[in-house]
DNA sequence: AATGAATGAGCCTTCATTCAT
DNA sequence: CATGAATGAAGGCTCATTCAT
């Protein structure tokens, strides 16, 4: 008799914790040993929902994706204009970055994991990363209602890219300081 | 017997082999194995001239950074202003992921790679970034003479960042574009 | 809503994938995973179709040895004279193996695959074999009717230990030379 | 101080064992963990000495056709004539399937087993009956010496292919009669 | 300065089977 | 008649490291 929730079904409980050992410890260094026994479950469990430690990898960086989005989403919709909003971008990676005590984007450092271009867990890095290079571009041209489209791309790129040298340097030297060189540089391009 | 020349420590030849394979395929999906396979040593003499995996890994890059840097300052020297430096920086960096094939920074993956800030590893990672963010201030400050010294080190941060965006996209996208953009937004920036 | 034809039920389904998987991997070599793949079927069908993989196993064997038996009665029975059809028991053998790419006979090949004689496996295995040498004995004894009986089931033996190292060298060999000399030595024994 | 014998090296126990456990219970159905344990090494040990279950393998068939060769051959040398030596070689499988307890022979077994025939274990396996094959061979050009080749090499392939089925229905029946029809068929062919 | 045998925990994956629905 | 989630032992293999020589 399920009594209502708590009935999370293994397959759910797997990806849960799957998830933050990813992110926590990095996607190779996690072994399905190790993921099972957080989890509750026992070995075939694991390999009757997903075929392969790769296939919850893709899962896995696919709805991070999606809660990693609609946080940001969430995070910029009181924001009024475009400019401030691009703005709020980097705040969320402040509050982000010190939530995640610095840990950094799992996209990129699975990227890094991932020497392959093949391997499909690279598809969902690139297409993460395209998501949000799209976002700024939206905003950049909503904000920059007179510049040719061409320099709007060029606009929303560079901040894109000033966006992920940030994040990986928040990373690196664990502090905030390049939040704030970039939103000072930031204002400046705007 | 040693027969003339080619005997060139077995030392060396361990940390060469490690080097590339560190770098190709990662630092955790390179086993002391296969490194000392590569390079035609036993297990004992791995461990004769290092403690552990760990400070083999210290090694690489630490020497890595040496040969990068040097490069790198090879790379600029026939270079006439200050402000030609910074853009051949970027140069080099197009330079390098095409010779490379978009595997990106040793030292930013090997971050990606190990959570741990104790860890020895981050130590050199950091200083690597540290010192690079250096050269950009010294060049930045160069060209910028007017400007006060917190507006160029602010400057000299946003190039150093945007820079560390465009290495780490070029890793993801396999492709040139954030180069591009970068360059021309760097354009924007001097 | 059962639709039509076309509905073999999973049973059938089931024992024909795993025949085929049984002869071509070996009987240990298929899973029982692998079987309910290729049969659509889903894992509680197979157990309520068969107590465990043995008892599918002897069915294969049982089956196996009715349609092949049937192919040999009808490929012998155009033939007037019994010396035509022991030649022609030669000659099956020969299409046979052609037909399978020399993967050999289940039935020998489980029997190694089960060294224990107790086993459910070894009583088709040794029934199956024990049916073709008393072919051979109607045969040999409707072709020497002037033989003395033991005399004639001694070379219904020996015609049969004959046909069974043929088999298994043509096997080996992936040749049709055993054959050839086979039916040769035949020619002198009849 | 390794006192005198006894320390028979964990590679050559490891094949020792190994040997015993293909043999007796097939190559599939021994797993490594089960070979180290009777061995009394470890996991690392096993794959410092060979690359795979696979090498192992190789090895086993190897040392085993020398041995059984070695035998075979100590077995024959009172014999006088040639068609004594043909008739000892029969003698000599009854005896080794009494020995054995019908196990049957090893690569007979191994080849059933293994139906790529691109398997290295394969050459073992057609190299060990080749060299029975040309055994039969000599045998049968020493004994019949006015006999054209041909017919020989016929006479030959005829013997050893009747061995081959003796020794395969032996493991099937577990019994001795095959070796008894095959040795009065024998006394009609020489 | 160098060897290579030995360790044992861990890697990802498949096994045959049970059971509640 | 059929489903599919769950089990846990076992599969072959690699890991970083130690140690006696």
């Amino acid at each position: 008799m399920p009594t209502s929730t708590a009935n999370t079904n293994k397959r759910n409980e797997i990806i849960e914790v799957a998830s933050k050992l990813f992110y926590e410890q990095g996607y190779h260094r996690t072994g399905v040993q190790q993921i099972i026994e957080g989890a509750g479950a026992a070995k075939g469990t694991f390999y009757a929902h997903f075929k392969s430690k790769e296939e919850l990898g893709v899962i896995w960086l696919r709805t991070r994706h999606t809660k990693w989005n609609t946080s940001l989403v969430e995070f910029l919709k009181d924001k009024d204009v475009a400019s401030e909003k691009i703005l709020a971008v980097f705040d969320f990676l402040g509050k982000w970055m010190k939530d995640c005590d610095f840990r950094g984007c799992a996209f990129l450092n699975t990227l890094a994991e991932t020497p392959d271009p093949n391997n499909p867990l690279r598809n969902e890095i690139a297409g993460h990363k395209q998501k949000l290079l799209e976002l700024f571009q939206r905003l950049i041209a909503e904000h920059q209602t007179k510049l040719p489209k061409d320099k709007c791309q060029n606009l929303a790129a560079s901040v894109f890219l000033l966006f992920e040298g940030t994040l990986v340097e928040m990373q690196n030297f664990r502090d905030t300081w390049p939040l704030e060189a970039a939103k000072s540089q930031l204002a400046r391009m705007l």
